[in-house]
DNA sequence: CGAAAATTTGACATGACTCAACTGGAGTGG
DNA sequence: CCACTCCAGTTGAGTCATGTCAAATTTTCG
């Protein structure tokens, strides 16, 4: 189904008829079994995928083997690693299924071919390069300036219902603690809330 | 001096002599004492400087009052709020004069005449949103996947000579650390080196 | 049902913070 | 050019958030 992207960037930009044909004859759907991997680390992947259906995370294998969540992907979500330029880099990211997914993916070519057809295209890639910019540098600066505690409280906020879309130590991932300490957290907020 | 800018566009793109007047007249040189703010948090500051000469930092002051340190600007460098995308937003950083030092700055609107004289130009610019992007994630991960002391080691590697332009207590806050932890750290390291 | 994975719980370790005192060097004004 | 102040840096003792390791329990899924 090309139609949830071409739907999702109508309601961004103007595309004409001739337009949205172009578009949903360029991207190409992808099936992912949970746990199936959409890129991973060392590859070259220059991917930039549209979540049609699921859910997915992009995270970080670091020199010591732990992994670390960068950020999740849900429906109607942009995933890929936007810190590559060309498409002959190797990446630091992989990306996941947590369950069932379905995206779109492009090849670095047809986007090019697609560019220069809707001019409009091209700039809407701009400003979603520059919004993972500015969500990164919130994340990092909220990382850098609070305690595990409060980013938990600032991600339950931010993202209601993601404890039914993503399991608890993939969460404690993104915090950047352990699932033990998440688990001793959510302890302590149930004990001081005697209803 | 709006020459060393043009002569370090000159090594990234192709410009021709027009071009190069042309750069030069839009940049408008600012002074700024040791100390002095290039911008500030809470203000509308859509500023993207380069440092002729002298150094910057750009940080972020979280709700306790406690300064971050995102970055660093070194002679060449690039020096603004990345993240923000309209020319009336009001930016979370802050960027100070580590001593006097001199940068090139544009307004917005005459940004967009170069865009559109010197096409090569806005692509360039792209490139460094995307260039720091790729700065920022790392950070990220590196700060996620490893201790202060690792990230000091890093820091000082990937920047050699950094002690001499930045006081101490600013690398400490680039760490994430407070400057009792960073002097600690040193002295550890001197009593681990018995030459 | 049974194996594997996720979550919880416990005891203990540790890196970095807090607060406070002290030292030394840089800048300022008389 | 000295005396004074101020700020950066150092050092110390105690605390706290989170990590570590290990075991018990619950949930998931073939």
């Amino acid at each position: 189904m090309q139609n949830s992207l071409v739907e999702y960037l109508s309601s961004k930009i103007d595309l004409s008829e001739n337009d949205k044909q172009l578009i949903a004859d360029a991207y190409q759907l992808v099936k992912l079994k949970k746990k199936e991997h959409l890129f991973e680390a060392g590859t070259r992947h220059f991917v930039e995928a549209f979540i049609v259906q699921g859910t997915m995370r992009v995270y970080y294998v670091d020199s010591k083997g732990l992994e670390h969540v960068l950020y999740f992907g849900f429906k109607n979500w942009w995933v890929g690693d936007m810190a590559l330029y060309r498409p002959d880099e190797c990446g630091l990211l992989s990306a996941q299924a947590l369950e069932d997914t379905t995206v779109l993916i492009i090849h670095p070519d047809k986007k090019e071919e697609l560019f220069a057809k809707i001019p409009g295209l091209e700039r809407f890639f701009r400003i979603i390069i520059q919004r993972h910019l500015a969500v990164l540098q919130k994340r990092f600066l909220l990382t850098v300036s609070t305690n595990a505690q409060e980013r938990y409280e600032e991600l339950l906020e931010r993202s209601p219902g993601i404890e039914q879309l993503v399991p608890q130590h993939q969460i404690a991932s993104y915090l950047g603690i352990l699932p033990e300490s998440l688990s001793r957290m959510k302890k302590q907020k149930l004990d001081k809330r005697p209803s």
